[in-house]
DNA sequence: CAGTGGTCTAGACCACGAA
DNA sequence: TCGTGGTCTAGACCACTGT
């Protein structure tokens, strides 16, 4: 953690983020403006901001416009569990939208149906006390999704329930992970800074006779997401990697 | 794509990522250089490197001291296919350096050995063409791993077939995926931005015993990697979601 | 050496939030 | 309104790469 050649911004961020990791500005605490943190250290505006985008980038702060720039809460990280289906007993608390669509483009494709087929999607935002932490896309086709999903259900074990039930076999679910920077939308729905990457998750499960009964787009922020999956071998089979 | 509230730098970031992907700019080209593309934008050299720097951050250009700013080879993507074992059949030219080492702590613990232990550890870096891709550091119980290892065994396969040659049963691969900016040595390695977030992959595999036999830490750069993971249910299973 | 990017300055003006 | 962060300017000087 010791930066060799440090510029003047890597000292101020190292100096900021000692004073983090030490609790000398706690959680949540509003750090003196800029033009305060740039006299103080002997820098230009421009400079000092640098600094603290640096901070920025690690999600150690969050800028606020006409407010000040605050120390994020320590961040608990949530472990997303590779391998289920639509949260059957969620970790966090978690709001849903159930919208009724047509299956565009890229949702139609892995869900192999043909475009304009009817599929409900449900729209999962998780909070982390107040804070949101994930954002999730899930698509059913319609005829497997119930005929009365409730407009507004506060409960997604609900919704879990009702997709559980009377479902075929799960037989498999494949996850593609990827790294990116959040869309603006995504970003202000999870409320992180743009250049701060997210985990991007296109899980696609499929059942005994080989149709896929669910796509989810999940988005992740990078910052405090571990993402665990789990291979169980019966032989000795093998994988490459790149 | 398109920024409601342009500001200069964004207008710029996406006339250039235009030329880019529309090939008027060619892979490994050579950009104008920064005083001449501000006097072209009627931007100070500031803005206009606010402007590149959005787009390194995006991988899309590569910025050389002293040189000049240069577009990347169109990101060919890799696979990463979860749940195996070291490369059995690298889709990419790999070096390897082996080394015997005694465990330290994260890896100490990871392995399941005491602090102390002697184990092996293998380094690779796969190569796309001229440019580091994937860089990983594998670690292997010295009493698993073959006594007799090649100084410098320039053909994987070697390494792999020793490892998968006389082990116990694979059972379980359980692989922990984050996302966090590169170390500085890390960012050396695969020659890139120590703004660019990479994919980090620990890997723990255990066989039949329970013993863990191999414990890997992959750093995958963000912006061309794809992580595929697959998981099989024999019963109707489900797991949660943060 | 000349040309390039890397860093920094000392301001200016705009946009947002709270009173 | 005032204080905050967001953006931008028009330079300056340093560090690296090649001739």
């Amino acid at each position: 953690m010791i930066s060799s050649v440090a510029s003047r911004r890597h000292v101020i961020a190292d100096d900021l983020r000692n004073l983090i990791s030490t609790g000398r500005l706690k959680a949540r605490e509003r750090l003196p403006s800029e033009a305060e943190l740039a006299v103080r250290y002997q820098v230009s505006t421009p400079t000092l901001r640098n600094a603290l985008a640096l901070l920025q980038a690690e999600g150690l702060i969050e800028k606020i416009h006409g407010k000040g720039n605050f120390v994020r809460r320590p961040l608990p990280r949530v472990t997303y569990v590779g391998g289920g289906l639509v949260p059957a007993q969620p970790v966090l608390p978690v709001s849903v939208h159930v919208k009724k669509l047509r299956a565009r483009g890229d949702v139609a494709a892995l869900l192999r149906v043909a475009a304009g087929s009817p599929v409900t999607e449900l729209r999962f935002l998780s909070h982390d006390g107040q804070t949101p932490h994930s954002l999730a896309h899930v698509y059913v086709p319609r005829d497997l999704a119930p005929t009365d999903v409730p407009a507004d259900p506060h409960w997604p074990q609900e919704v879990a329930s009702l997709l559980s039930g009377s479902l075929p076999l799960l037989t498999e679910v494949q996850e593609k992970v990827l790294v990116r920077l959040p869309t603006p939308p995504e970003a202000a729905a999870l409320r992180i800074s743009s250049t701060l990457a997210i985990l991007a998750v296109t899980r696609v499960a499929t059942d005994t006779t080989g149709r896929v009964i669910e796509v989810a787009l999940l988005v992740l922020p990078g910052d405090r997401t571990d993402a665990v999956f789990t291979t169980r071998h019966t032989t000795g089979e093998r994988s490459a990697e790149g």
